[in-house]
DNA sequence: CCTACCGATCGGTAGG
DNA sequence: CCTACCGATCGGTAGG
């Protein structure tokens, strides 16, 4: 007779969170948008903040197994960063509260939990910049490349994506991956 | 005997959203900062919103006084687009509570506040395709350079700064701003 | 700017 | 999963 498995629950809060915010987001909210009481989300988990966990931990590992794959890609390291850049937004689109709910609220975190998120994130750093720095040495990119500074400017622009692109405008997945690639390979000159 | 200015209260606002989000910030916790209770801040201002509504105009302010002045700038386009760029930096750097509260917090705004802080944003990034329009047409740019989507790529860029930059880093200002301008301009090619 | 509150809402629990 | 709560905290007010 169970209604709602905790896989639904733990969606539902992703999605209010992206919205509205952890501290926006009631356990009132979260039962409204599930038909059921706030209360009764707690026979099924036993806190607000191991809903937060549970989601940002789902995007950890969706970014995660995203550069791992952009890692092993054949070809050249301007291979491999397309690769990265097109996995990024498979990640942000197929899972957009997620990936906003992961950007956004980790600082809602207690920190126990925030430090690992933390750690995730410097991996995925790490693998993009491994990918930059490949690329400067074999003369895909330039030579002088910084790849701290410039893996820094590639995320900014990859985690800005939710805040602006919508699936039914002007762009479709194709076109933003192409015109991403292009700003990031040849900026506007 | 007032111990207190109306700016000293917006500020600490400011202080405190830009920290913890405007949900996450209690009048109590505003209080505390400011060395009183929550409910004597009430004698200042009418309502918490208000003070978000001060912050948020603030820095709709700083930008578009910013902006102004980049469009306005002596030179080429491409000495504008430089000069917009510097101007970011230093509303970012200058006013980083304000800025961040500017760009992460206006969600929380009632709908009636919201909608001019959008018209605020609008502006801010008309400004800039301007500049990239007319250099894309003048040949200091990319003649096929898409204007709205180049300006959303050079905003994610400049809006990321406050989450990574600082001050006591490897980079100065002046060498933020070149590296800023080099990934605009070329990207990592 | 404080004292002394108000009703509403918060995350969460006991018991069924 | 609901009923019926709990103590804590929220934004805010009356009166001084």
């Amino acid at each position: 007779m169970t209604r709602h498995s905790r896989e639904d629950i733990i969606e539902a809060a992703g999605r209010l969170f992206a919205e509205r915010g952890y501290d926006g987001t009631s356990m009132r909210d979260l039962g409204k948008e599930l038909g059921l009481l706030g209360s009764s989300i707690y026979s099924h988990i036993s806190g607000k903040q191991e809903l937060l966990v549970a989601v940002v931990d789902q995007g950890a590992e969706l970014f995660q197994a995203s550069v791992e794959r952009a890692m092993q890609a054949e070809g050249s390291s301007r291979d491999r960063l397309t690769t990265f850049v097109a996995g990024h937004v498979d990640v942000v689109l197929d899972h957009g509260e997620v990936s906003r709910t992961f950007l956004n609220e980790a600082r809602s975190l207690e920190p126990k939990y925030r430090k690992p998120i933390l750690a995730a994130r410097d991996r995925y750093e790490a693998g993009l910049r491994t990918i930059l720095s490949d690329g400067s040495g074999d003369g895909s990119f330039r030579a002088d490349l910084n790849p701290t500074v410039a893996g820094i400017f590639v995320l900014s622009v990859l985690n800005a994506i939710d805040r602006w692109y919508r699936s039914d405008g002007a762009l479709d997945r194709a076109a933003l991956v192409a015109a991403l690639s292009a700003f990031i390979s040849d900026g506007i000159s």
